[in-house]
Parts: structure tokens; sequence; C-alpha cells
DNA sequence: CAGCCATATCTTTTT
DNA sequence: GATATGGCTG
């Protein structure tokens, strides 16, 4: 009992000592709340007498799940292992694979990512006669993930959007989108909730057995969770109403996803018994750190006030480095990190790189390659969405499930097998007509006419599936033998192979990351090893999981992926407005959608825990564009006093943009904000001066010489006219020849 | 039918 | 810049 005490703080014991009755945990980041929530529930099994198996912890990530059961089973004395420690997708997939027969689909069924929604919303809109460049497949899948998220079933939600008429076309595609799924024998992620909660609610035996078996639930990140999961929470609590929540409302980020914050500032009227904790004490990060993050976020007006504090010393000030473009902001990071390792001895796992969106990380990963660093990008491309992983995979649930439309016709034609998208089309068609499912239609395609050129491919494709299906069905064979025979048969890997290419060669790597995984599959699994159990696995990770921290190298992710980790040094990158906050909630007329960019800055300056760097450039590029963007008004929010200015090199270097000098605020950068697209890149430039003629005129010509600020002195060898630009060649002194746009290279004739 | 080239459009953020 | 689509040719 003492050691379960030990080291935690008042408000962490009383968190811990609390027994029955729905508690709210409001903890700061930092505060140490996985601690508590373990130690919880070592208290309530060795305490309480309450047995393991009657406890559920809901976390988001399975890299969440895997820290906190691997630290109740160290903490807890006996029995950890039948704590039901698990995501809520995993979970739900868990209770659907029993019981989801009650809904009218197959227990086998299949999952889809973002891709195969796409896929099927293709195929929709195809055949509802839908123009995708009026609608993209995007919107409707966001809208109908929004609609799950809410527990709109189609009909509930056709009924809600009847007065207006543009959103008919939504409802009418939810219907089609979710009969097809069912067809398919397939469900999306946003229906693993949502059909478990129908399945609650639909079916008394289910719901009274699980909530038997929870009579402790215990849930992390609870700020993040939408109505669906809100609901299941609720079916599950409500006979024995033990729901303990822990969530801070300053890092709710994921609105976007369907998050309903409500679920944290209401529970104390959902739950009205509802005892309430703050955890303000931060254990992480040095005082400056904690500081910047407490001012930042006081900005916000929709939160619950608080202010986390620590006993740390004041540490190291803030870095902000101020660069020209995101070519240089990434070289200065990546010296920056390999200076630190050199001259303090730190792991490459100390640090992490931060950023708003994905496609900021390529820079980067040039780089931090040329620095010869070691690095992880997290998310970006998840490994299982590379196209040889899909390839392979699809194989897989095409074997599994034979009702998935969306993966046969993937890898029907892959390799080449001489099935084109005409006979694809047509036997498509046949399905539809005939009310067969694909596969159905090809093992009937000597009845469908038009076909006859591909028959011969397609009865071989067809009799190499149910080969395998056979076999699985009668245990022939491991997944690892079914695998390595299918990559055989299929040539998959023969023919890349004969590809010889730098990236076949990685794609041959990646396929046997895949088998690796597939025998470790089958060796950890802790009942029989599926071909379904083995795809919901992988279904179900997302990139952060696979993570391991104690690999020495840097990691690079977005924030919203960095949420839950901790690092010794964080750089936070490209903090520039249109990037951070994004140019969504600049221009959107929506306060909120500002408070939670706000949040996601608190949620990356509390990663850090000694030292904490911010950067941003002048000009950066993106999608195609060159745009001039002012530092983050995030930036502003941080005191004065707590931020040292270091290496912004250029800062220095170029204290004027044209003849403009930079303010001393960071803000205010002369240059700031206006882009300029190819074809017209002084369109919004203040500083052409309007009436003037677009064309920059140059003073110079060929021959004259010029000097550059970086170069010093050369000779103008040509000059091509582009239109509203001209590209000049200099000759320069022991730098040779260079090629400059005229409005760019501030070049100076002498 | 497959492979090649031109073009359009785009970006938040993810289980 | 990168990716997805559409049209053309062999």
């Amino acid at each position: 009992m003492t050691n379960l005490l030990n080291g935690l703080n008042d408000k962490q014991k009383e968190a811990v000592l609390h027994f029955e009755g729905p508690l709210l945990i409001l903890a700061g980041a930092g505060s140490g709340k996985t601690r508590v929530l373990t130690h919880r529930v070592a208290y309530l099994i060795e305490e309480c007498g309450v047995s393991p198996y009657n406890i559920l912890a809901l976390t988001f990530t399975n890299k969440a799940a895997n820290e906190m059961r691997e630290r109740v089973e160290s903490t807890v004395t006996y029995d950890a292992h039948n704590v039901w420690v698990s995501t809520f997708h995993s979970t739900c997939v868990r209770i659907l694979r029993r019981y989801i027969d009650h809904l009218g689909y197959d227990r086998n069924f299949t999952i889809y990512d973002a891709d195969d929604q796409k896929s099927l919303m293709k195929d929709i809109c195809k055949s509802l006669n839908i123009d995708t460049k009026k609608y993209r497949e995007r919107t409707f899948l966001n809208a109908i993930s929004r609609a799950k998220d809410e527990l709109k079933t189609p009909e509930q939600y056709a009924i809600e959007v009847q007065k207006e008429y543009n959103k008919k076309i939504f409802a009418n595609v939810y219907k089609e989108y979710q009969r097809r799924l069912k067809k398919n024998n397939a469900l999306d992620f946003d229906d693993l909730i949502m059909l478990t909660v129908e399945l609650f609610k639909s079916n008394e035996e289910v719901l009274d057995y699980y909530q038997d078996r929870f009579r402790f639930i215990m849930v992390d990140e609870y700020q993040d969770t939408n109505t669906a999961q809100f609901t299941l929470l609720s079916l599950l609590a409500s006979r024995y109403q033990n729901l303990c929540v822990v969530g801070d409302d300053d890092q709710s980020i994921y609105k976007f996803r369907g998050a309903n914050i409500y679920n944290i500032l209401n529970f104390e009227k959902v739950f009205p018994a509802t005892k309430v904790i703050r955890l303000e004490q931060n254990y992480r990060s040095s005082q400056n750190i904690l500081e910047a993050a407490n001012q930042v976020i006081k900005h916000n007006s929709m939160r619950k006030d608080k202010a986390l504090w620590t006993e740390q010393g004041k540490g190291e000030p803030i870095c902000y480095g101020r660069y020209d473009n995101e070519y240089q902001e990434a070289q200065g990071v990546a010296e920056d990190i390999r200076k630190q390792v050199r001259e303090t001895g730190m792991s490459y796992s100390d640090f992490a790189i931060l950023y708003r969106t994905n496609a900021q990380s390529r820079v980067f990963e040039e780089k931090l390659v040329f620095a010869g660093i070691p690095y992880r990008i997290v998310g970006a491309i998840n490994f299982y969405s590379r196209k040889e992983i899909k390839d392979i995979l699809c194989y897989l649930k095409t074997i599994n499930n034979s009702a998935d439309d969306i993966a046969i016709k993937r890898i029907i034609n892959v390799p080449k097998r001489g099935i084109g998208q005409t006979t694809i089309g047509r036997i498509s068609d046949f399905a539809l007509t005939n009310n067969y499912s694909f596969f159905e239609a090809l093992q009937r395609v000597d009845e469908i006419p038009g076909t006859s050129r591909g028959a011969a491919a397609i009865h071989s494709f067809v009799d190499m599936i149910e080969k395998y299906r056979a076999r699985l069905r009668d245990n022939f064979y491991s997944l690892e033998d079914l695998m390595n025979e299918l990559l055989e048969e299929t040539e998959y890997v023969k023919l890349l192979e004969a590809e010889e290419t730098v990236e076949a060669q990685s794609r041959l790597e990646n396929i046997d990351s895949l088998l690796n995984k597939i025998t470790q599959y089958e060796e950890e699994a802790v009942e029989e090893a599926t071909l379904d159990g083995l795809l919901e696995d992988i279904a179900l990770v997302a990139d952060i999981d696979t993570v391991d921290d104690d690999t020495e190298q840097v990691l690079l992710m977005t924030i919203h992926s960095a949420k839950g980790l901790e690092f010794s040094h964080v750089y936070l990158c490209g903090m520039e407005e249109n990037i951070f906050p994004g140019a969504m909630a600049t221009f959107g007329d929506d306060e909120s959608e500002m408070e939670e960019e706000r949040r996601l800055c608190y949620v990356g300056i509390t990663r850090a825990k000694e030292k904490l760097t911010l950067t941003s450039a002048n000009q950066r590029m993106k999608n195609g564009e060159t745009n001039f963007n002012k530092p983050s008004r995030f930036i502003n929010e941080i005191p004065r006093y707590l931020i040292k200015q270091t290496y912004g090199a250029v800062y220095k270097e170029k204290p004027d943009f044209n003849g403009v000098k930079f303010s001393p605020d960071f803000s205010k950068s002369p240059a700031s904000n206006f882009s300029r697209d190819r074809k017209n890149p002084f369109a919004n430039n203040p500083y052409i001066q309007k009436g003037m003629p677009q064309a920059v005129e140059a003073d110079y010509t060929v021959g004259d010489m010029v000097s550059h600020f970086k170069f010093g002195q050369g000779r103008v060898t040509d000059m091509k006219d582009l239109g509203n630009d001209k590209e000049v060649t200099v000759d320069f002194e022991g730098f040779g020849q260079r090629k400059f746009r005229a409005s760019f290279a501030k070049l100076k004739k002498i």
C-alpha cells in the first residue's frame, strides 16, 4: 500500500485512492496522469479486491495502450495481464468479432482504411453518376465520418437534411456507401465504434455481459472522445458508474475528427456524482517552457482556467531561429542537433522535430541525410499504405473475405495479367445488375458478353484464390507459408527483382518486413493466429505505434502525432502564419478553429523537457508556390524575456528585405503574408508599385560586372526573358556560373 | 491492353 | 513538388 503512494503528490494520491463512482481527472500536460492511472489500477486490485478481469482501460493509440499495459504489469503483483488495456477501436473489433452477426454482418468482416474508403466512394460516385470534379470523394467521406461520430444512421441523416436541397445528395451517397460496405462485409473505422454502440443498444444480453464484465472503466485522453465513444462509455458504465476519465481540455486537438469537447466540459452534468480532481503540478518541463505554454494557452477564451506549475528551475531559454527559407531552417536544425550531440553527448533519441503538416518533413529528411543524422519520420506514408504492401494485403483480404470487392479489384490485374479497365467495368456492371459480388461475377465470367479476351486469365485467377481459401480453411498451412507461396505463384517478388532499380529494392525490403511481421504475429498470437486476426492487427496500427523509444534516431512527426510523448529537446518548426496557425484557421470565420490551433501549439510546447527551439522561415514553398509568411502569432504570445533569438543567421546577415528594415517585433516582417504564383510572381507583392509595368527591370545587362552578397563579384554572361522576370547567368570568380531570378537575387551593377 | 506524357489540383491534422 | 487523372499511341 505504502509503495503505491510513494512519490505521489496529494492530488495524485487522492485520485489513486478513489474507489467507486465517476471520477474526472483534469490532468495538465506532464502532470503524471499515466502514473496515476496505473497506480489506481493497482490500488483497485490489491487494496479493494477488484478482479483484474473486471477492469477496462481505454486509450487512443496502441503505443499508449502498450505503455500502460507494461506499467500495470510492473506495478500490479498478480494477474495483471487480465486487465483489459486496449484502444477504443481494438476493443470494439474484439466485441464485434464475437457478436456482429446480430447486426447482419459476417464475423470475418474486413476493416477499410482511408484508401479502401476512397476506392469504394469512387465506385459509388460512378454508379450514382456524380461528377467527382464537383464533389470530391473526400467531401462525402468526411461528411459521413462526422455523421457516424454523432451516431447518425443514413436514415437519420436523411431526415435531418431534408430541408437543405444541396445536402440531399449527401444523404443518398451515405445510404449507398453504407449499403455497399455491408454488401462487401466491410466496416470503416467509424463503424467499429458506431456498430458496437448499435449492438449494445439492440441487444440487451450482450450489453449486460459487458456491463458486468467491465465494472471499472478508465479512459485516457478523454478530451479526444467523440459522441459515439462517449455513448459507448455511458452504456458500459451505466450499471456500476465506475467511470474514471483523464483529460485536459487544453489538449483537445481532434475536433476535425469529431472529438466533442463537451464530453469533458459537461462530464459532471451527465454524471452528477462526479468527483473532480485537478493535477496541475508538472513534472516534465523546465519553468521557462511551462511559462511559455501557459502564456500561449491563456489567449484562448473557451477553456477551464488553470495554470501549470513546477518545482523545477528556469532551465534554458527558449530559442528562436528565423531563417530565409525552409532549406536553411532544416539545415539550421540539423546542424544544431549535431552540435548538441557532439558537445553534450546526448543521444539522437533525445530530439524531436515537430511540424504542423506532413509535407514539411521532406526538407528535413533531405538535410538530415546529408548531415548523416539517423532519423525516423512518423506518419506521412504509413508502412501499410505503401503500394507493394497494400497489394499483398489485398490478396490476403481477398482470400479472407470473398465479399470484399474493393480488395479484389485492386489486385485482379496486379501483377499484370491482361485484365484491363474495360473488362473490369463489364464484370462490375454484371455484378451490380445481377446482385452478385464481384468475385461471384468473376466465377461466372463466361456468362458475361465481351469478356472473352480476358476469360482465361480470370479463370486462373479465380482458381488460384479458391485454392488458397480451401487450403487455409483446411488448416493446410501457416500464414507465413501462405504468403510465401502467394509471392511465388504471382511472381510478385520475381518481377520486382527483375526491375533492378533502387526503388524495387526498397519495395522488396518492405515485403521482407511484412513477412517478418506475419511471422511475429503467428509467434505472439495470444489466441489462435488467424488471417482476419492478422489483417485486423495491421488495420488498427498507427505509424506512431511502431516507434521504438530506445533507437538512436531523431523523430520527425506532426504535432498531432507527438501528443502524449516527451523529448528532452523539441524543435517546433515552420512557426509561421498560414502554416501554423494554418490558413484554414486564419481565414475561416470560426474563432474556435484558431483556438484549436493554439491548443495544438500548447501541446507542441509541452512536449519539451529541457529545451525548446522555435524556427520560422521568411519564404517557403507550398503547393508549388512560394509564400512569404509572418512569424507565427504564437511566437509573439510567448513573453519576450523567455526567448533568446539565436541562430537566425539570415536575419543577422540581411537585416533588410527589399530595403525595408525588419521590425524588432517578430510579427512585423515587411515581406509578410502575400503569396505569389508562378505565372505572375508579383501579383500580390506589396513592394511592386501599382501602375508599374510588371516585368522586372534590371539596371545591368550582358557583359556588366555585378556584385552578389554571397558570391561577390562576377560578370553577367546571359539574360533570358521569362515574361514577368528575367533569368540572369553570372560567372563568379571562385564560384563559377550561377543562375538567378532577377527579382530575387539582389545583384548590384558595379 | 499497357505504357507514356500532358494536365489539374492540391494539404491540415488521423484511429 | 507530388500525385491523380485523362488522352494518345504502339
